[in-house]
DNA sequence: CATAACCTTAAAGTGAACTTTAAGGTCAAG
DNA sequence: CTTGACCTTAAAGTTCACTTTAAGGTTATG
């Protein structure tokens, strides 16, 4: 079975070695065995894991989530609860996307309105801030 | 005219008297006149100018943003200028939607494949997260 | 005239997710 | 055997947009 140096787990996962350090004090990987001079030896599974935490974080979760799902993971838990986890970070999304959409409406609206010529005053983008948001 | 202390601003405005400070700071609230006791006078036209803040910020603009259109309009700048900040905005929020689209997509077809029954062991969110991102 | 409710400043704290720095110890190549 | 590239730790710094704290001075009310 193959071992790695941090700094080859670094370059494997893509993860800076100093990340994955605060990661193992976060509780988001588990401590690695240690070689006679203190060098932490990291298994092959420790590059999945560290791209389970890349992807987590790409979908939107935020590290506390995350260290829920590795740890229902990790204790073979509730399949129930890491669906709760899931579906509260759907409502997040579609919420944010909601959000956003409105914004583009009304932002994209006021740039077609504005020719971009001409002095401050009046511009219809201060106007339209400053209106009602 | 009215001046108002910064309290009567704060709950005029709805922005705490700390923050008033702090935009003073960041330059984004000039200078107020002062009482004989050092205390800070604003004039009524400070009302607008914070909801004007609040609103930028609703529209996610960044603080330094917002100082750069305030600028624009205390210099009665460049139309241009503004729309030029406006448009890059509206880009990044376009971008934000389909990043978060994307995953809303990919997300919600999770959670259907997956009842919420059974050990983590072979979890479809738990699977979809690893796989890809 | 005391007390509460304002106001002043500078500086430190918050949270998220790291990154950077300081001050070393270890290991492989030439 | 020395140089450089790795590794170790703890602690401080980063960014954003404030908030909180500390340590006072001022003004309105009873």
């Amino acid at each position: 079975m193959k071992t790695f140096n941090i700094g080859e787990l670094s370059d494997k996962s893509g993860v800076a070695s100093h990340a994955i350090r605060f990661y193992e004090r976060e509780n988001l990987m588990p401590e690695p065995a240690r070689t006679q001079s203190n060098y932490r030896r990291y298994p092959e599974d420790a590059i999945a894991r560290l791209q389970f935490i890349i992807h987590a974080k790409q979908w939107g979760f935020t590290l506390d989530e995350i260290r829920e799902l590795l740890m229902l993971q990790d204790a073979n838990g509730d399949r129930a609860e890491a669906r709760q986890i899931a579906k509260k970070q759907l409502e997040k999304i579609r919420h944010q996307i909601q959000s956003l959409s409105r914004i583009e409406a009304v932002l994209s609206e006021t740039l077609k309105e504005c020719s971009g010529e001409g002095p401050m005053d009046g511009c219809p983008i201060v106007e339209a801030i400053a209106q009602q948001g």
